[in-house]
DNA sequence: CTGTTAGCGCCTTCAT
DNA sequence: ATGAAGGCGCTAACAG
C-alpha cells in the first residue's frame, strides 16, 4: 500500500478502511517500524517540543519549576528542551539554539536581567510565543505569569513586624532585577508607615554564595543591630543558614531568617525555614496554558498575576518582651 | 547564488571562495537567517541530541548527574533531552518517545529495574548507543558506567566498626536492584568477620518517603539496638534525619546516620552527613564520552569503574567508652 | 570553487 | 477510501 495510508493511520485525521488500518497496523509491528518524528516535525513546521530556559540548575527552585511544567505537559505530546545558562552571555546562544531547533514556544524561568539589551528575547517573541515566569517585559509580545511577590514580601514584611522586628537585612538579589525590586517594594510598603524602622540590603546575587557577605557583615557587628535577615529565596537563605551556623550565631534565636519559594529542602534544614510559597504548580499551569493558547492562534495574554502565600515555620521568633 | 553554496559555508566542511563567503555571510545576517536544525537532522540522519532519563528529578542526585553530563558535552553541539519517568511503566514509553525523537544516544542515569524485561533497552542499544549510569545488563550491548560502591560501602562499613558500631540498619533502596544490592554487598564484606554485628534492612525504596518506616521502627524500640542507620542514599538519609528530628531523637548522640551519593544538600542539613562520593564528574565524562566513541564507530567498552571516596562529616560518632 | 540533482521521511492537496 | 506527487530545508555526490 501507499505512503500516504501510512501517514493516515498513524495520524488518524483522514478516513481509512478496516481492513487496510489492520494490515497497516500489523506490518508496523512485524517491521518494529516507529515514526520519525524528525521528518514529521520538518513537514508539519512543528516540533511539538517547547524550549524552557532557567539560569542555573543548582537552585532547586527552577528544578521544581521544571517538574510542574512537564506535569502539565504530560498529557499533550509537547516535549521540553532545557537550557540553563548559568553565565549570562550564553542567554543569546542558548535562544538561538532553541530557535535552530524549532521550538514551538519558549518559557524563560527565568533570564538574565543583567544583559543591557533584551533584543534576543523580544525579537524571538515575534516568532514564537514567549513566556516569562515571575519577570516581564511591558510592551513587548512577551508574556508574563509572576506570583504575587511584592504581597508575599509586603505580609512577610507586616509579619516581622508584628514579631517585633524593626531592623532587617535584605540579602540576596540583583539590583534593577524584578523578583529582587518586586520584593523590596512589597518590604518597603510594608514597613512604610513604621519610621523607626532600618532596612540595610546587601544585593549580592541570586547565587549559594550571595550569602557569603555575611561573613563580613558579622565581623562588623550584624548582631548589634539587625534581628532579621530577609533573603530574596530559600537557597540563599539556606546559605545563610550554613553562614550564620559556622559563626556559632543561632537561628532563630540570635537572629531571625526567613527564604522566598519554599522549595523542598526548606523543611530539611534546622530550623525549618520561614518562607513565602508562589505557587509553583499554579505558575506552571498558566504559562503552559498561555503557549498552547497562543499556538492555537488565540490572542496572547499581557500578564497574570498568581497569588502567594506566607509559610511561617521554625526560622523566625518574635523579639517583643513580655 | 545556490542553496548548495550557503550549506557550505555553515558548515566550513567544503572549500568556499573567499569573496562568496563574504556575501553569503552578509546576506545571512541581513536576513536574519538561522539554519532549520531540523532538516539538518533529517538529511544527516543525526539529531546531535542525547536522550537522558532518570527516575526521579526530586532526588539532588539526578539533577547533579544531569549537570555535570551538560559541563561535558557543553563543548560539543550535543543538547540533552530529558525524560524522567516517575513512575516505571512509563519507561519504555519515555525510551520510544526517545527513539521516535531520532536521539543519536541514551544514557540512563538510573532505570527502573523492577520491570520484569528490559527488552526495551536492550534492544534500544542494537540501534543507538546505550549507557547505563550505576546500573548493568551483562551480556548485552548496553555500556556500563558504575562508581565503586561496594567499595565506597566496605569502606564506610569499615569505618562503623572502627567507631565500635556493631548494630546497624541499611535503610532504604529494593531487592534485585544493582545499587542496593551492591552496596549491601559492600557492608556485609566489611562485617564479615565481626560475628557479633547485627545488621538489619529496609528496603523500603528509593523515594524520600522511604525513611517514614522509621517511624514504626522507633516505636518497634530501634533505639534499643540500633547504633547506626545507613542509607541508600543521601536522599533517603536526609529523610531519616527528618523522621528521626520529628521524634526527639538526635543524631549523632542517639544515633548514626550516613548516607550516599554526597549531593549538595547533604552540607546544609544538621548534622551535615557522613557520606560517599561517587564522583559524579568522571561518572559523566566517562558516559559521554564511552557515546561519543560509539558514534564515532569506535568499539564499544562493556563496563568502567569510577573510584568512589567516603566523606566524614557530622552525622556519625564513634560509640566506644574510653 | 560553485551550481545541479537526488534524496532524508513525512504530510497534504489533488486525483481517482 | 486510497494512490500519486510536490514540498518541508538541508546535505552530499556529481558535474562542470
Amino acid at each position: 500500500m501507499s505512503i500516504a495510508t501510512v501517514s493516515r493511520v498513524i495520524n488518524g485525521n483522514y478516513p481509512v478502511g478496516k481492513k487496510t488500518r489492520q494490515r497497516v497496523l500489523k506490518a508496523m509491528k512485524d517491521l518494529g517500524y516507529s515514526p520519525n518524528h524528525v521528518a514529521r516535525s520538518l513537514a508539519l513546521q512543528s516540533t511539538s517540543t517547547i524550549g524552557v530556559v532557567c539560569t542555573d540548575l543548582k537552585n532547586p527552585y527552577f528544578v521544581e519549576m521544571i517538574e510542574q511544567i512537564q506535569l502539565v505537559t504530560a498529557g499533550s505530546s509537547l516535549q521540553l528542551l532545557l537550557q540553563n545558562t548559568s553565565v549570562a552571555e550564553n542567554e543569546r546562544d542558548a535562544v538561538q539554539l532553541l530557535l535552530d531547533r524549532r521550538v514551538d514556544a519558549i518559557i524563560f524561568i527565568a533570564h538574565h536581567e543583567e544583559l543591557d539589551d533584551v533584543e534576543h528575547i523580544t525579537s524571538t517573541a515575534k516568532m514564537v510565543p514567549v513566556v516569562l515566569i515571575g519577570q516581564e517585559l511591558p510592551g513587548t509580545k512577551v508574556m508574563s505569569i509572576c506570583a504575587e511577590e511584592e504581597q508575599g514580601m509586603y505580609t512577610l514584611g507586616k509579619q516581622l513586624l508584628q514579631l517585633g522586628h524593626r531592623n532587617v537585612l535584605f540579602l540576596g538579589g540583583k539590583e534593577g532585577s524584578h523578583p529582587t525590586e518586586v520584593k523590596l517594594r512589597g518590604l518597603r510598603n510594608a514597613f512604610a508607615l513604621n519610621n523607626d524602622v532600618r532596612l540595610e540590603v546587601e544585593l549580592t546575587g541570586y547565587q549559594y554564595t550571595a550569602a557569603n557577605v555575611l561573613e563580613d557583615r558579622i565581623a562588623g557587628g550584624l548582631l548589634q543591630w539587625c534581628t532579621a535577615i530577609v533573603a530574596v529565596s530559600d537557597y540563599v537563605a539556606i546559605g545563610a543558614l550554613n553562614v550564620l551556623d559556622a559563626n556559632g550565631i543561632r537561628v532563630p534565636t540570635d537572629i531571625t531568617v526567613t527564604g522566598f519559594d519554599n522549595i523542598f529542602w526548606a523543611t530539611c534544614v534546622r530550623p525549618k525555614l520561614t518562607t513565602v510559597e508562589p505557587n509553583k504548580e499554579l505558575l506552571a499551569q498558566n504559562a503552559v496554558h498561555a503557549i498552547m493558547n497562543a499556538l492555537d492562534g488565540q490572542a496572547s495574554i499581557g500578564k497574570v498575576l498568581v497569588p502567594s502565600e506566607l509559610i511561617l515555620r521554625g526560622s523566625h521568633r518574635s523579639i517583643i518582651s513580655k
